[in-house]
DNA sequence: CCGTACGTTCGGCGGCCACCGAACCGTTTC
DNA sequence: GAAACGGTTCGGTGGCCGCCGAACGTACGG
């Protein structure tokens, strides 16, 4: 009632359009793309797309790089990715048709990077299991407790000592629905996860699968049972 | 990629229309409002916020109650009302022209509710309050301390048990873009100081106002300053 | 320096959609 | 039963916007 009426409007006009939408979903993947690719992946044409990521610029959703003949362009910060993850898991995703596609949301549902965070099963599976082992609490509210920083610093996963925001925070899943670790602590056990190669990126989308070593390391570290995954 | 694009896309255009933000802002306060309400309210001809109002129960984000000859129509659930919100903390509120308007804003800045907790800078310094009293945890995560439920029983007021979700959860400011108490236990919260005369709802709108014996009550069980309200 | 590749600008087209007023329907009131 | 009231449906209209192809500017590479 103070003007946001027409601000709020404004920014969802921003991801009222298919191809957009599109490109920011594509963006979560938390990497610098070029208009060109974002251009091929939503099938319109090189001067339909750099309309809508100049007016995706112009709105603050996403941040651009000039370099040479190229314009990288990626989510402008984390607040952004939130705010796409947050709209998403308010959709019913549609059913999918088609034997390619089926395989890749299949692999989306069972692992992927959620831009800086471990979703899908996969992500899920280490909250339920942390929470299982008193690493994390969820009735009063939802934070690491004694053990989980304990935890961390066993498996020497540094967490940030003079961040303002809370440590974790929940992230409410699209294909699961339910909530999974999220906050700076979860995108550092997630770069600790790929870097031990106890999960691998597969394709070139946010997919992860976990490894052999990864099933061990999860099982032995957290109890996750291989067949949950 | 599952076919999230379109339905997300379709999600933001329910909301991508000056009008409809406005009804769903206007239905922040829970409260169901008639099809004629929101009509002049927003300041459209019966006919078209019909047509709005019926996307919008399409569309989930409403729920709709007939009753004789008229509509009643109030947000479908919690999840919807923290989507506007989370959507509205995005956006940089337009500077506010005229001094009516300003009256209202200054008032909606100073304490408000946000669906069913206390927000602006009452819910803040709430919030901060309980957090310089060890009564919450913002560092490990977002959630109460065992002194924080023990807070609440020493006020008389009752958290579910039962509940499945966590009992509180942090919900952005749009005015003061800061973090604020939300969950079940802020929605209980609000509810007592509301039954207890520790603040009033003045207008009709989400708009409240600290009383004498709140500005006192404040200060003994949280250490509230006046002057920070 | 010329060909190629990436991106932008512009004109134009087509479709969608918010809006209104008028007519209509069901409920409430007198 | 008539009048008033809340809400809906239906044409019609105007404007906005997503899309494309063509032309242009600009970087890279031989």
């Amino acid at each position: 009632m103070t003007g946001v009426g027409p601000e709020l409007a404004a920014l969802a006009g921003l991801l009222a359009d298919e191809t957009r939408a599109a490109m920011c979903l594509a963006l979560l993947d938390k990497r610098a793309w070029t208009a060109g690719e974002l251009a091929q992946l939503c099938g319109v044409a090189r001067s339909t797309a750099s309309e809508h990521i100049s007016k995706l610029v112009a709105g603050k959703l996403l941040d651009e790089r000039r370099q040479g003949r190229h314009r990288y362009v990626r989510l402008a910060d984390d607040d952004v990715a939130r705010l796409i993850e947050t709209m998403s898991a308010h959709v019913r995703p549609a059913p999918v048709s088609g034997l390619r596609q089926h395989r890749a949301s299949a692999a989306l549902a069972r692992g992927r990077t959620c831009y800086d965070h471990l979703a899908g099963r996969l992500g899920v599976a280490i909250t339920d299991a942390m929470s299982a082992r008193g690493l994390l609490r969820r009735d009063t509210g939802f934070a690491l407790t004694g053990a989980g920083l304990d935890w961390f610093a066993v498996l020497e996963i540094s967490l940030p000592s003079k961040e303002k925001r809370p440590l974790v925070r929940s992230c409410l899943d699209w294909t699961e629905r339910r909530d999974h670790l999220a906050g700076p602590a979860a995108a550092h056990l997630c770069r600790a996860v790929l870097e031990r190669g106890w999960a691998v990126r597969i394709g070139s989308q946010r997919a992860v699968r976990v490894t052999p070593l990864g099933l061990d390391e999860l099982h032995r570290h957290l109890g996750v049972e291989p067949a949950e995954l």
